[in-house]
DNA sequence: ACCTGAACACCGTTCAAGT
DNA sequence: ACCTGAACACCGTTCAAGT
């Protein structure tokens, strides 16, 4: 039964959410599950097993922008040139769903940069912001590292904003943040835009 | 006597160099400086402000490019038009220097996320990039937002690198994450070119 | 297979006391 | 002003024991 796994893990994001990744113990995610702190290494294995699992947590429930010619009604058949969401919306909205989830969860923003996109639910996001950049025309040996690049500018900001990196600017000059994630999206957007055109020279040569 | 606070900080950055961020705790800390650890809190208040005079430290041993024009031998006066390094050639230097540092400190990185640019050692990294900016032609409006996403897109990376968010990528084929880094240099100088020349769209209209 | 209770080796921090 | 020792309320994890 995974079931009673997942119950901890959400007792923990909720007790994270609630009161900060600093009282997330064994003992209090015990107590919330009703159970003795013993009883959860049956099942999480530790504690840096069980944070791993909170962060897969979210990041299953992440949205996802369906990918273009996708879940289209009328049957299983390919439909290779049904118009979905071009890759700048796409991209677009996976920026707004990622901050919006950090937002909600400030604490996961430390644990994103620490835990390889190794776990399923990761390789998913992975994929799905390789597949953007393919459809907008980015080399295939540059999609990699635009992909780590985009996860890099998107985490980064989100985890600037929720660590506190951005914080207190100026006092007589308040920031408006939506409005500058807007703006670097923007720019990643034309930085993918320029790869894509081969406007940039390649500067990376055959990896070794 | 700052003196002996230095000496702790010292002592604790040694520590965490060694043993990791984990294996830093007030008593071992004091163990190192030879000293109770009840000793240490008339000189660092707290655990938190420890880990702040770290970063404190770190930031303040990191070697800045010269800016364009200054530390000119002969004499005091200005020599606005002496050719230093140019913007381009002192952002690569910061960069570097920025992921030397963490490749030193692996623990830094998340700390440099969750303490905000107050600390006059943090701020004299800011007002560089603000500096670089300026020199490369980037309106005045724009200035801060650019110098938040190049210090994020750096920061982003080492962090990444030394968190593990990068690790164990492909196992056939390996990175060269010196050339990646290089090439993410290359996309942010084109960046802040094209919003030096004007061609993105200003995007920030007046804040509020 | 899952859970319990006691125990071990730790934490950060407070407090009264020393010099 | 700076340091000490004892104490408080915690940690993660192991281990033997229960069902």
């Amino acid at each position: 039964m995974e079931d009673r796994r997942q119950e901890i893990l959400d007792a923990a994001v909720d007790l994270a959410d609630e009161m900060g990744l600093e009282a997330v113990s064994m003992r209090a995610v015990a107590q919330r599950t009703g159970v003795t702190p013993m009883a959860l290494y049956s099942h999480v294995g530790s504690k840096a097993e069980l944070l791993d699992g909170m962060v897969g947590r979210l990041l299953a429930q992440l949205r996802l922008p369906e990918s273009a010619g996708a879940a289209m009604p009328g049957g299983p058949g390919p439909a290779p040139d049904a118009p979905g969401p071009d890759w700048r919306e796409r991209l677009r909205t996976l920026g707004h769903s990622a901050r919006t989830l950090v937002h909600r969860h400030p604490w996961a923003s430390a644990l994103l940069f620490s835990r390889p996109a190794v776990a399923p639910d990761a390789v998913r996001v992975v994929d799905q912001i390789n597949a953007m950049l393919r459809d907008a025309g980015v080399p295939s040996p540059e999609v990699p590292r635009l992909e780590r690049l985009v996860g890099t500018v998107i985490l980064g900001f989100a985890a600037s904003e929720a660590g506190g990196r951005f914080g207190a600017a100026e006092p007589g000059c308040p920031v408006d943040w939506d409005a500058e994630f807007e703006a670097d999206l923007d720019d990643v957007l034309r930085l993918v835009e320029m790869t894509a055109s081969g406007k940039a020279t390649t500067s990376m040569p055959g990896s070794r």
